[in-house]
This record gives C-alpha cells, structure tokens and sequence, in this order.
DNA sequence: AAGGATTTGTACGTATGTATT
DNA sequence: TAATACATACGTACAAATCCT
C-alpha cells in the first residue's frame, strides 16, 4: 500500500475532500459530484464507504443527491443560522457570576377570549401566571412573563418558584424536560414602558430585546413566556459555518 | 415473514423508535441504549442497519456513543436554538412584495485605528464602506453599513450596487459566495437616533433590531455588515423541535 | 500493571431494490 | 424498456476504546 499514514478515517477523508472542494468554490453550486463507482477508483475502497461519506455530506445540506441523476453541490442558503438563547442562570454561574430570581407575582386564572396568546395555551382553562425578575450579580438584568397550561402540566401548580427560576424548574423535572415537541422563538426589539423600566432599573423607554418562547406538545401548547433583557447589557450572539440545503 | 407492509425503511423505523423513546421521556436522559447486539435480535438485521440508526442519532445530537461503556440518551439543550435571518430581498419577492434597494453613499478609504470592527478587519489597509437602504413596498424597511476588505475581495471595488443590493451581490458572485469559513451575528435593540431615524422615517428613540453581521476566510475578515430594521415592522422569528448534545 | 471481555468504529464485498433518464 | 446511479441491507472482519478482573 502507499498510504503509510492514515490521518484520520477513510470515509472522514473522503467527505473532509468532497466539503473543502465545496467551500473553496472549486466544485460551485449545482456541480456535479463524482458518481459513487469514480470515487471508489480514486480512493480505493469500497462503495458503502464512499456512500457513508457522500451520505452525510447530503444529511448535513451540502450536497444533494437523486437517483440516477447523481449527487450535486446544493445552493448556499445563508438564511438559516445558529443562535445561542442561553439559560440565563447557567449561563451566569459558569462564568463565575451571582445568580438570583426574585418572583414578583404568582397567580391561577382562566385564560382570557381576548389575548389570542392566552387563548391559543388554553381555551378557557385554568393556567398559572408568573412573573420574576433574573439578578445577575445584585443588578436585575430580565423580567419574565410565564403562561402555563395547568391542563397539560398540572405538577406547576404545586410548585415553590421562590428558589427556583420557571425556566430553570421546567428543566430540571425530569418528565417535563421531555414534553415539548415543538418550540418558536419570536425576537423584537421594544421601548421599554414605565413599569418595567423601573424592576430593570433603567430609564423609560431604553430599547430592549424581548424574546418571546412559545411551547408545544403536539397539537397542545404548554407554556408562554416573554422574556426582556435589559439593553444595555444583553445582547444574543451566534458563531456559525456556512450551510447548505 | 410478519411485516405485510414496511412503512418506511429498515434503519429508518429503529431510528425514530428509538427517537420517539427519547422524546416521550421513557428514556430519560443518561439512560442506556440497548447493545447494538440486542436491537439485531429485536428487530432481526444486521448490525451494520442498526449503527446507521443509531449512528445518526447520535450525530443529531440525541445519543451520545462511547466505545465499551455504550450509548446513552443525551442530556437536553434548549440553548441551541435556529434562527432566520432571511435575505430581505428574497424574503419580499416571495412574498409578493416589491422590494428596492437605494444606495447612500460609497466610498474607499482605510481602516481607522481606532474603530477595532475596523481594525480587524483590515489593518491600514483600504476598505469599501458602503450605506443603503432597503426599501419594501416603498417604505423604507432597514438601514444597512457594510464595510468590506479590499484586500480580501478586491472585485467589489469595481461593483455596482445601485442595481443590486450588496448582501445580495456577494450571494450571487459565484467565487464570493463561497469564500468565507466562519460568521457571526449579533443581535441587539438599539434606540435609533436622529439621523438613521430620518432614513426609515419612524421617531428618534424608536427601539430597533441591530443585526450585525461578521464573515472570515480562514483568519482574515472579509465583511462588516449592521442592519437596523425598523422596530416596527421586523422581528425574527424560529420554530424548531427539541435538540439534544 | 496486565490482560481479557465488551461495545462501538470502520471497512470490505456482495446483493437486490428503486427512481430517473 | 434498458441502463444508470443511488438506497438499503446482509454478513464478516478487525481495530480501538474502555471496563473489569
């Protein structure tokens, strides 16, 4: 044999050559891939090889590939990206940071018809109303705002939120964790009102970004919270490669 | 043989038996996956059809597998979250909107030391700095700078952009479009101030969504880009399913 | 500390099915 | 219809990592 090293794995070396092709623009978008049987000339292996390489390049959007046709460089879409929404106590405490919660209110009521949010979580249906403050080092740095269904989740009724955060309770029980399916993000950007401004303490108006987190269980919505960082000191980052599909 | 009908491919029904396990929460997360050997059994196939269930699995990030010690269910991360940030342009047209796009101001110049977006994007060497609008449906929608390395993408000198907005151009040259390795965003909420909110025509102070944009090949950064969408009228939004790694 | 057992990782070669041209 | 190229699956083999004795 002529390999006296092996760098890494076969497959990883085929793939690793087909994607740096790719994102060199040496093999742009729409070009044509190698057919399996040229590959397993080239690499001298066989073709369940170079199927697993070719195979994952299509699992993770660079390629695609069909049936007779061949495997072809997909179009970069630069559309989708990777944002890190953190859980704001973890997050604190690994950078060696004070965490705290404070619960503001804590009340059970039926949604109301007029608020499609509440509507949407239960028609009519008992739910639990929370709102808290998150304290990052003595300083308040969030106010959230939390629907849950008591229908789908009635253990949060029993629950102390004094000690813990909602998000962070949410996590840590070991069915819950599990239940949601399906989750949406919504992220604007708000002038914050009076009320607020003064928990936050910064002044009226200061621009601040809201995320909005909704949760499913199939067709079931389970929670609803809205979350305001304060916009001085929070902002949401993201590192990412390019991506494909 | 049982099986009257294969609803779906081999490897594909273990794979989301075992995904719909995990997400209904009968296996909780830190539980063992069965052996490779125990699921041939169950399902009577080859070892080499349940690795590539299992395998993917745990390259979505649902499983973790170790050598000896087995595969176990990973603990959930809701920080990982998928964002669109979706080309304006594209986004509108597909909408059925019109969309335009009006250039303020261009020009080359080098990179100030004390700007560090600047610095570290070329150091002392020159730079394109360009000033836009985007306009959808004829009211102004976001306010766009963008700074590029001349050193890196020197093309874009001789570039027209009163045509074609310069998000879209780098998108559409087929070299550019694939040339940078990493990026990154940023998201902020920003009071606007006067002169920017004369541009969108919405009030000084209104809250706004800054997205800023960094892209590099390799080490060297290729562009700057900050987008303010007018508060009003933007937010980003994300749906996605439980993620695990 | 050494060695055997277990479990996953990678790869081979073969076979057959399926979608598309 | 026939040829092509990918899709799935089988059974085998050996390597690598790790756990247990």
């Amino acid at each position: 044999m002529s390999r006296q090293r092996r760098p890494q794995t076969l497959y990883r070396r085929i793939h690793t050559d087909i994607e740096n092709k790719i994102r060199s623009g040496e093999w742009a978008a729409g070009a044509r891939i190698p057919v399996e049987h040229a590959l397993m000339a080239q690499y001298g292996c066989a073709r369940a090889t170079v199927n697993k390489a070719v195979s994952a390049l299509a699992a993770a959007g660079l390629i695609e590939r069909h049936r007779r046709a061949g495997s072809f460089v997909a179009q970069p879409r630069i559309q989708s990206e990777v944002v890190e929404i953190p859980d704001i106590q973890a997050q604190t405490v690994r950078q060696g940071g004070q965490y705290g919660f404070r619960l503001l209110s804590r009340r059970m009521r039926n949604a109301a018809a007029r608020r499609p949010e509440e509507l949407a979580l239960a028609r009519g249906e008992p739910l639990l109303e929370l709102r808290g403050l998150h304290i990052v080092n003595e300083r308040p740095f969030a106010l959230e705002e939390r629907l849950i269904s008591l229908a789908v989740v009635p253990e949060a009724g029993a629950a102390d939120f004094h000690a813990l955060p909602p998000g962070s309770w949410l996590l840590q029980h070991p069915i819950l964790s599990k239940v949601w399916t399906d989750a949406e993000h919504r992220i604007n950007a708000v002038n914050i009102e009076a009320l607020a401004a003064g928990l936050l303490e910064i002044s009226q108006g200061t621009a601040c970004l809201a995320v909005e987190r909704r949760t499913w269980r199939g067709e079931e919505q389970i929670t609803y919270v809205r979350t305001i960082f304060r916009g001085d000191a929070y902002g949401l980052t993201a590192r990412f490669k390019p991506d494909r599909g």
